[in-house]
DNA sequence: CAAAATTAAATTGCGCGCAATATGATTTTG
DNA sequence: CAAAATCATATTGCGCGCAATTTAATTTTG
């Protein structure tokens, strides 16, 4: 029997499962879409923008970090962070104030106001959760199989890098 | 016991974990970002953007559609395509000239070049199918599983619409 | 058939996301 | 210790993605 690497690199791909791969982009690529239309929503109360709760959220998780520890988790440079943190100090989430021990970086930390989000969220989550239409254990699945995607990818990008 | 959709709702997230909807949509987001970066070096030869070429993948499916009909398929509106249609026609990839017997819509059409470039796709397919680094199998779950996923969230977002 | 309503694209404005560059601050090193 | 290299952040420019508006064509309807 042919294996089905071969047929992928010999660019033979049988009809049916035509560029599967090209699915699951299409398919990551939409559902990234629709997540971000099913919070839109519910954050616009809040004068709040996707990017800048996932923001948020990754501050409830630490607070008092810095622009390139943010980055560092969020994948993003201070090219898309710098006004992004601006805006939600602008909007009270955060206050951003240079390291006195290191003028070269500035720390990020939630105000009241910032914090205060984190109960408001609980309810958004619900509501996330209610229109993934998931149960629990598909949830973590699905999680858990796009972390190990995303690892990988990102593994390859930095050896490529290297390279 | 206490039922954990209970736990949700109160905010009491039992640690380990902690808002996995949250994580859900991070990690959709971080592997959306992940594939993007992965295909950038590769279509960076073509002068393609991703969402260009995903645009040209729906076009390969099927030629000299509408604006209209590309967005239904992308879930774009002519807010996005408009321009990105532009710079793929200034790309020398497709053409686009109003329908003569509806004058309102525009068809969009591959050239020469746009259908040629189908082929040099398919060693851009095996270089993402080689990074994401996961089985056909996988991909295909993958793949299913978020497609289910976006239709709930579409679904009820065109139920809010109506409400 | 003409006015009103609907439709398809395009345009405008704003917020990402990223590459490239600039600006200061800190470390290295010669 | 001073020049060079490195580092953290900010800025600029461009391409999405989306809401809101505009323009032109078609359909509805009165």
């Amino acid at each position: 029997m042919v294996d089905k690497r071969d047929e992928a690199e010999t660019g033979a791909i049988p009809p049916g499962m035509l560029a599967l791969d090209q699915q699951l982009c299409f398919a990551v690529y939409s559902a990234a879409h629709a997540l971000n239309r099913t919070y839109k929503p519910l954050l616009d109360p809040y004068g709040l923008t996707y990017p800048q709760y996932i923001a948020l959220m990754t501050l409830w998780q630490e607070d008092g970090r810095t622009v390139k520890a943010l980055g560092a988790t969020l994948g993003l440079d201070s090219g898309t962070l710098s006004p992004l943190l601006k805006r939600l100090e602008a909007a009270g989430y955060i206050t951003r104030a240079r390291d006195k021990a290191d003028e070269r970086q500035v720390l990020v930390t939630l105000t009241d106001k910032g914090r205060a989000m984190q109960h408001d969220a609980v309810a958004i989550r619900t509501e996330i959760g209610k229109a993934t239409g998931c149960t629990l254990e598909a949830l973590q699945a699905l999680t858990a199989d796009l972390q190990a995607m995303t690892e990988r990818l990102e593994a390859g990008a930095a050896r490529d890098d290297a390279a």
